[in-house]
DNA sequence: CCCCAACCGTA
DNA sequence: GTACGGTTGGGGG
C-alpha cells in the first residue's frame, strides 16, 4: 500500500446485524436452512462493489476488507466483566448464518478478517490508522458512532444503506464534537446496548456541552467542582472512575496484531463463476442474474458450490439445475455480446477481445452501403403491430419522431419511423428495416379559397398509433434506441407516453469521444457508416419556402424519417460495442443516460417569470441607456452606432486620439471593456459611459426583452433547453433560452433574477455547491494544506494568500486575499503568467514569481499539472475522478501556443469535469430520495447552473426538503467516489431567485 | 439568408 | 488562464 491509496474497511458485523433486521426474517433455503442475512449481506456487499468499482482513476478502493468480531471474550470483559453483559444471544436462525456469510465473503474473493481476543472495531482502527499513517485514505462503511473517534480528514465513514459519507462536519453536527472528542463523549454518556457505564445523568446534549467548556475528559473531572449545576457536579465527582474506566472501555486498540498485512486486502478482480456458485447454492436467483450479467457468465452454465455450515450441516443447490431464465432487457439478439458491463472474467487466449468485436463491428457496417429504397412506409394498424411484434422479439428497436417544431415543448407529432436489425439471419448480421409511419401530414391550403388543411389520407389514426407506440415505448424489455432521446422523451411525455428502456447514440458518442468531434447524427453518419444522410432542408425546404414537417409529401418524409431510424441503429451497432471495450460502460449507464429523463422533467416543468416585473425593467434600461447615449454623442461630437466596435473605435481611437491599447486578430481596434476600463483610468470621460451604456443594453436585449418571448403560450412558463453533450468537460449546457448565464454579479443585473418566482404556495430553493471545484482539486491534487483548510471549514483562499505571502488570516488586507483568490482560479484554470498577470492587472514577471511562489507552498499542485499532461500527451484525453473522459487530439500540436491552450484546458477538464460529473450524480439521486421521503410531489428541479440546483418546493415541505436536498448533494461522489475533502451546500428557499441565490 | 467576429452574461 | 450561449454588427453570397 502507498500514499493515495484507498483502502475501505467494512464493517461486517455491523452488516450482518443490519441484513439481519432490514429483511423479513423468515427467508429460507429450499432445504429450510435460514438465510435471510447472507441474502441481505450479499446484495449490500454486491451493490457496495458495483457502485464503487471499475472507474480508472484510483480515488476508488485499491484495497478492502470485511472485517468481524471473533467472539466476546475480549480484552475488554477482562477490564470489566460486565461490558455488553446485557447483550442477548443472537437469534437462532442467525447462528448458522454466520459460518455461511464469512464464505460469501471469500466468494466475493474479499480477505475476511477476525482476530481473537479483539472485536472488529479494534481491528478496524488499526488497519485504519496504518493505513493513514502511509498516507493513504481509508473509508469504513459503517454507520456505527463507535468508530466515529476514528474520523481524520483522511479517514471517512460511510453509511452504504443511507449512502450517506461521514467526515467530521457530520460527526460534529450529530454529536456536537469533534471526532477526537468522540472518546471523551461517550465516556461521559455511556453505552446502554454495550453495558458501558458513563455518567449517570449525562446524555449527549450534556456531554458535548462540557466538553465544549472543559476541553477534554480530564480537565473537567479535575475542575468538577466548578460546575454550577449541583446535581450534575455530584454526579460527575462521585463517578468520576467510572468515565475513566468508561473511557477504557470505548478507546479503540490500535495495536491489534494484524493477520494479514495492509497490501494482502489489495483489491482483486471478482471471480464469476465462484462467486454464481455460491449464489446459486444460496439460491439467490436475482443476485445470481445480476452478476451474470455483470461478469458475462452463463449462470446456467455453472454448478451450484457445495457450502459448508457450520456444525457440519452441508448445504447445497437444488438439485434440478434450473437455467436462468434468458436475460431481458437490453441485451437484444443483435448485440447481447456487448451490452454486459466490462467487469471481470478475462477472456481466455484466443477468445476475440472487445475491442475486437468493437473493431469488426465497425468495419462491417462502414463497408455496408444504405439502400432507401426498401423504406416502407406503414399505414395501417395491422402493419404497424406486425413491426412492432417484431421489436418485441428482437428486443431492440430504433425509433425517430418527426413534428413540426425543433421545441419539444411545442412540437406536434407528425409522425415515427423504426428500425429493425433482421435477426433470422446469421449472427452479425447487418441487415436493417425500416419504416416510416406517417401520423399527422396534412394536404390542401394552397389554394386561397379552400378551408385550410386536411389530414393526408392513408395515415392510421393517431389514437390508435399512439395505443401501439406506447406498447413498445412503454416496454422496458424493448430497448428503443435514440438520437437525442431527450426530445423525443419529452415529446411522447406529452401526448402520455413515459419511454423506457432506452440507449441514445449521441450520448454514447460523447462519452466515448468528448472533445474530438461533436455528435450529431449527420456527422456520426460520415463518419462512422460513409454515408450522409438526406439534408432535412433537401425535404421540408430552408429560410422562406420552407415547411413544416407536417406538410412534407409521405413519400420524401418516408425516405427521410426511416433513414434517420436506420442509420441510428447503424450507429447504435457501432457505437455500443466500443462501450464495453473501452471501460466506459458505467460512465454512459450511471453519469449519463439516467439523466436523459431527469432533464426532460425539468425543462417540461419549466420556471415562471414575471413579465411585469422584466417590462418595467426594461423601461427603465432604455431610459437609463438613452441618457447614456446622449452624453456619449455629445462627447464625441456626433452621433454613431455605438453598439458597432468598429465605429466605436474610429471613434475613440482615430477622432478623439485616445491611445489605443490592444489590436483584436482582424486587425481592429480592440474596444473590450478591459481596454475601456483602462482609459477610464487614465482620465478619459467617455470611454467610462460606453462601458456603462453596454452593461445597460446587454441587460436589456440579452435578458428584458428576450426572456418574455420564450414564455410558453399554454403553460405560462419558460423552457430551456439543456445539451448533455454540448461540453467537453461534462457540464450542461442550457440554451433557447439560456438560463445558466442568468446575471448575478451586478446590482442591475440580479434585478433581472427577481423575475424568477415561484408559483402560488410556493418557495423558489437554491442549492450550491460551495467552492466545489477548489475541493476537488484538494482531493485529486492530495494537498495536505487545501484538505485541512477544507476539513476545517476554514476561508480557503485567506489560507492561500497566508501560506504564500506570510500574512495572518486575522485582519489580512482584502487586496491579499483577492489576490490570492485569483491565483486559486488561475490554477483551476492551468495558469499562465499571462493570464494571471492580465487578472490582477500587474506585470508578467511579478505574475510568474506568484506563480512559483504557489508551486513552492504546493507541490503537489505542480505534480498534479504535470502528471495531468504527462496524461493527456501520453492517451490524448484525461480523465474525471469518476472516469469520464475528456479528449484532446491537440495536445501534441507542434504550434505552441495551440500545444499550451491544450495543456491548460487538460489541466482544467478533470476538475471541471468532476464537479460536473458530482452535481449529475446529485440530480440522479436527488428524485428517489425525495420520493423515499414522501415529497416528490411537493418539491420540484426545475434548473441546474453548473455548481447550483434550483427547485420549486410547495411552502409547507421546504422545511423537510432543505436537508434532504443538500445531504444528497454533500455526499453525491459516494459510494462511486470517497471524497477526501467535504463537500459543502448551501441552501437558501425565497420567492425569487435573487433572494434564494 | 448565413456566417463570423466581437463582446459579455454565467460557473 | 477553463467551460459555455446570445446579441449585435457587418460582410459575403
Amino acid at each position: 500500500m502507498k500514499k493515495g491509496d484507498h483502502l475501505f474497511l467494512i464493517d461486517g458485523s455491523g452488516f450482518i446485524f443490519r441484513a439481519f433486521h432490514a429483511l423479513p426474517p423468515l427467508t429460507r433455503k429450499s432445504d429450510g436452512l435460514p438465510v435471510g442475512a447472507v441474502s441481505g449481506f450479499c446484495n449490500m456487499l454486491w451493490k457496495l462493489l458495483t457502485d464503487a468499482r471499475d472507474t480508472s482513476v484510483g480515488v476508488t478502493p485499491t484495497h478492502l476488507a470485511v472485517i468481524f468480531d471473533y467472539s466476546s471474550k475480549t480484552f475488554r470483559k477482562e477490564l470489566y466483566p460486565e461490558y455488553k453483559a446485557n447483550r442477548q444471544a443472537p437469534p437462532e436462525e442467525l447462528v448458522p448464518q454466520f459460518g455461511l456469510i464469512r464464505e460469501a465473503t471469500r466468494a466475493f474473493n474479499l480477505p475476511c478478517i477476525e482476530t481473537e481476543g479483539f472485536e472488529a472495531d479494534d481491528i478496524i482502527a488499526t488497519y485504519a490508522r496504518a493505513a493513514e499513517a502511509i498516507g493513504a485514505d481509508v473509508t469504513i462503511v459503517s454507520s456505527d458512532k463507535d468508530l466515529m473517534q476514528l474520523v481524520t480528514p483522511n479517514v471517512h465513514m460511510y453509511d452504504s444503506m443511507k449512502d450517506k459519507q461521514i467526515g467530521i462536519p457530520d460527526v460534529i453536527e450529530k454529536w456536537g464534537v469533534p471526532p477526537e472528542k468522540m472518546i471523551d463523549l461517550q465516556a461521559l454518556t455511556g453505552d446502554s446496548t454495550d453495558n458501558v457505564p458513563g455518567i449517570p445523568g449525562i446524555g449527549p446534549k450534556t456531554a458535548a456541552q462540557l466538553l465544549e467548556e472543559f476541553g477534554d475528559l480530564d480537565t473537567l473531572l479535575a475542575r468538577a467542582e466548578e460546575i454550577k449545576q449541583v446535581k450534575r457536579r455530584e454526579n460527575i465527582v462521585a463517578n468520576a472512575d467510572r468515565a475513566r474506566l468508561s473511557r477504557q472501555l470505548v478507546t479503540l486498540k490500535t495495536d491489534v496484531p494484524l493477520e494479514l498485512p495492509l497490501d494482502a486486502l489489495v483489491l482483486e478482480k471478482q471471480d464469476g463463476p465462484k462467486l454464481i456458485g455460491f449464489l446459486k447454492a444460496m439460491e439467490f436467483t436475482t443476485l445470481t442474474r445480476r452478476v451474470a450479467e455483470a461478469c458475462d457468465c452463463d449462470a446456467g452454465a455453472i454448478e451450484a458450490a457445495v457450502v459448508k455450515v457450520e456444525r457440519g450441516e452441508t448445504a447445497h443447490g437444488p438439485d434440478v439445475d434450473k437455467r436462468e431464465p434468458a436475460v431481458s432487457g437490453e441485451a437484444g439478439a443483435v448485440a447481447s455480446s456487448s451490452v454486459a458491463t466490462p467487469t471481470t472474467v478475462a477472456a481466455s487466449a484466443g477468445d476475440p477481445t472487445p475491442a475486437d468485436l468493437a473493431a469488426a463491428r465497425a468495419a462491417a457496417f462502414a463497408a455496408q452501403k444504405i439502400d432507401h429504397s426498401a423504406y416502407e412506409t406503414i399505414r395501417d394498424l395491422a402493419t404497424l403491430e406486425r413491426w412492432i411484434a417484431a421489436a418485441g422479439e428482437t428486443g431492440l428497436v430504433a425509433f425517430d419522431t418527426e413534428t413540426t417544431s425543433l421545441d419539444p415543448m411545442q412540437a406536434e407529432f407528425v409522425g415515427f419511423s423504426l428500425a429493425i436489425a433482421d435477426n433470422t439471419r446469421a449472427p452479425g448480421s447487418t441487415d436493417i428495416r425500416a419504416a416510416y409511419v406517417p401520423l399527422g401530414h396534412r394536404t390542401g391550403g394552397e389554394d386561397l379559397f379552400s378551408d385550410g388543411l386536411k389530414l393526408a389520407e392513408g395515415q392510421i389514426p393517431m389514437p390508435d398509433a399512439l395505443a401501439a407506440l406506447k406498447r413498445l415505448l412503454e416496454d422496458p424489455s424493448i430497448l428503443k434506441v435514440a438520437q437525442n432521446l431527450k426530445y423525443d422523451y419529452l415529446l411522447m411525455k406529452r401526448y402520455g407516453i413515459v419511454i423506457e428502456g432506452f440507449d441514445d447514440t449521441m450520448l454514447i458518442s460523447y462519452v466515448l469521444d468528448a472533445g474530438k468531434s461533436n455528435h450529431g447524427m449527420d456527422g456520426l453518419s460520415e463518419r462512422w457508416l460513409g454515408h450522409t444522410p438526406i439534408a432535412y432542408k433537401d425535404v421540408a425546404g430552408s429560410g422562406k419556402s420552407s415547411v413544416t414537417f407536417d406538410r412534407v409529401a409521405i413519400d420524401k418524409a418516408t425516405a427521410y424519417a426511416a433513414e434517420d431510424a436506420d442509420v441510428t441503429l447503424r450507429l447504435w451497432m457501432v457505437l455500443k460495442p466500443r462501450l464495453v471495450a473501452e471501460k466506459l460502460t458505467r460512465i454512459y449507464e450511471r453519469l449519463e443516460r439516467p439523466l436523459v429523463p431527469v432533464l426532460a422533467r425539468m425543462e417540461e416543468r419549466g420556471i415562471t417569470i414575471d413579465r411585469q416585473i422584466l417590462s418595467r425593467l426594461s423601461g427603465e434600461l432604455a431610459q437609463k441607456a438613452a441618457a447614456f447615449e446622449d452624453e456619449i454623442y455629445e462627447l464625441a461630437g456626433e452621433r454613431f452606432n455605438i453598439g458597432s466596435p468598429k465605429q466605436l473605435g474610429d471613434i475613440l481611437f482615430g477622432k478623439m486620439g485616445l491611445p489605443g491599447g490592444s489590436k483584436t486578430k482582424t486587425g481592429q481596434w480592440s474596444t473590450s471593456a478591459q481596454v475601456l476600463e483602462d482609459l477610464a483610468a487614465e482620465g478619459a470621460p467617455l470611454p467610462r459611459k460606453i462601458v456603462d451604456w453596454r452593461q445597460l443594453t446587454k441587460l436589456k436585449s440579452t435578458y428584458t426583452d428576450a426572456l418574455p418571448g420564450y414564455v410558453h403560450p399554454e403553460t405560462k412558463r419558460v423552457h430551456t433547453s439543456y445539451s448533455l453533450a454540448a461540453t467537453t468537460t461534462g457540464r450542461l449546457s442550457s440554451s433557447e433560452p439560456n438560463l445558466q448565464n442568468i446575471p448575478v454579479r451586478t446590482a442591475e443585473g440580479r434585478k433581472i433574477r427577481t423575475a424568477f418566482i415561484a408559483s402560488q404556495g410556493h418557495k423558489l430553493l437554491s442549492a450550491d455547491y460551495s467552492q466545489i471545484e477548489l475541493r476537488v482539486l484538494a482531493h485529486v491534487a492530495e494537498i495536505p494544506q487545501l484538505r485541512q483548510a477544507f476539513a476545517d471549514g476554514i476561508d480557503i483562499h485567506a489560507m492561500t494568500a497566508s501560506e504564500m505571502f506570510g500574512v495572518p488570516v486575522e485582519g489580512m488586507p482584502s487586496e491579499v486575499r483577492r489576490r490570492a483568490k485569483a491565483i486559486n482560479f488561475g490554477i483551476i484554470y492551468g495558469i499562465s503568467a499571462f493570464g494571471l498577470a492580465n487578472q490582477l492587472g500587474i506585470e508578467r514577471s511579478e505574475a510568474g514569481d506568484y506563480i512559483k511562489k504557489y508551486f513552492e507552498r504546493f507541490p503537489g499542485i505542480r505534480d498534479y499539472m504535470e502528471s495531468t499532461k504527462a496524461f493527456a500527451r501520453e492517451n490524448g484525453y484525461v480523465e474525471t475522478i469518476f472516469g469520464r473522459r475528456a479528449h484532446y487530439p491537440e495536445i501534441k500540436s507542434s504550434n505552441p501556443s495551440m500545444r499550451a491552450f491544450n495543456e491548460r484546458a487538460a489541466i482544467n477538464a478533470p476538475i471541471q469535469g468532476s464537479a460536473a460529473d458530482i452535481i449529475r450524480r446529485a440530480m440522479i439521486k436527488i428524485e428517489p430520495v425525495l420520493a423515499e421521503a414522501g415529497l416528490n410531489e411537493k418539491v420540484r428541479m426545475l434548473l441546474q447552473v453548473h455548481d447550483e440546483l434550483i427547485f420549486e418546493v410547495e411552502d409547507e415541505a421546504v422545511e423537510s426538503a432543505m436537508p434532504i436536498i443538500v445531504q444528497t448533494m454533500e455526499h453525491a461522489a459516494m459510494p462511486a467516489v470517497a471524497m477526501r475533502v467535504p463537500l459543502k451546500v448551501d441552501a437558501r428557499a425565497a420567492m425569487n431567485w435573487d433572494e434564494a441565490h
